[in-house]
DNA sequence: AATATAATAGAATATTTATTCCGCAATGTA
DNA sequence: TACATTGCGGAATAAATATTCTATTATATT
């Protein structure tokens, strides 16, 4: 008897990424898949049981791959103020080199295609910024403002820089960097 | 003989928002306008040609109507901070006035629906702003940032507070107003 | 009120897209 | 090498959706 080749569910989710950055998700259809990814209807439907399957089933993975991704940055016992600086520089590296992924998951999250499962992975990614921000309001450095108002402020404006520079095509860079987090620390500063 | 409905036109519009607030641009469709808004297909085929002008023509609609409410509230000879803070608020009350209609215009920024006439509209967008932090920098007021990276950093915090605000049910009133902007304003005070 | 014209509803059709099905190919096992 | 089993491609089918067509209705004009 044959085997599965393993490497098919990668050759699929990397083709449907690349789709979407193109396209869009709403354009997204199998004959598309198949055609860029060279594999039959059938061959597909052996690896999932249906579009929407394959959607969330991609979705769960990125969600998992880069929630770890960005919080593993952080060093237990550095100082605060370069433990957010870390994150934000890691956060905003993250989307750019995975921006197709990025783009993917941004694109499900406003979609009817998640099922429940893959609504509640979307909630609970901003977690590990709330305990920093804790540890510096403990130390006083932080300005005693909701941290859900915090981290909407900071993660907005990380997304949007990043946006931008994907748009006009300006490479990010230390000095870019340096600028965009002095805006984000004295924002939030005491 | 009869004439157009003056009406049907707003009537499709209004049936379309909430369609794509509801289930996401991917889910819509002609049969479920055609059920909101109790009209039959021909209807609606004689004041639209096809789904697509109708997503067009009501994109660029908004768009005008958008660009036009936020930036009319900057009084001309008012000082700086308080231009920057009426611009804030009133760009913030108006994505939660309006949430339906700035939801369908992301919704559309990101597909492939939109024709090359929309994509242009949904650009120049940010003109006001940077005008205004020029001012801001003349008098000293602002850092010497590129006005992208500032105008990313404001707009995309802006947002994101009004998306977590919507999904928390979080009532905005002038207290959160006031926090919101003192983030933004110290980010970018020199 | 009668007529002519255009709007309208919704069924019929065309188109697009998801899914299934089946003959063939590949490869583990004996 | 022969067999059994499962993977595989892609045509066939099903389902969803956009668009057209036609009989009917409404109303400006006379």
């Amino acid at each position: 008897m044959k085997l599965k080749d393993p490497d098919k569910i990668h050759i699929i989710y990397t083709a449907t990424l690349k789709l979407v950055k193109n396209n869009g998700l709403s354009a997204l259809n199998m004959a598309a898949i198949g055609k860029e990814t060279k594999l039959g209807m059938g061959t597909m439907y052996g690896y999932f049981k249906s579009k929407e399957e394959l959607i969330n089933s991609l979705f769960k993975r990125l969600k998992g791959l880069n929630t770890n991704r960005i919080y593993s940055v952080i060093k237990p016992n550095a100082p605060f103020k370069l433990s957010m600086k870390d994150l934000f520089d890691n956060y905003i590296k993250n989307r750019v080199d995975y921006f197709e992924e990025h783009f993917f998951v941004e694109q499900c999250s406003n979609s009817h295609f998640l099922d429940s499962e893959s609504k509640k992975l979307d909630d609970a990614a901003f977690v590990g910024v709330f305990e920093l921000l804790d540890k510096g309001k403990k130390e006083l450095l932080v300005k005693n403002i909701d941290n859900t108002i915090i981290t909407a402020h900071m993660m907005g404006s990380a997304n949007e820089l990043v946006t931008m520079c994907m748009k006009h095509n300006i490479k990010i860079n230390k000095a870019f960097l340096n600028q965009a987090f002095s805006l984000c620390w004295d924002s939030i500063k005491r």
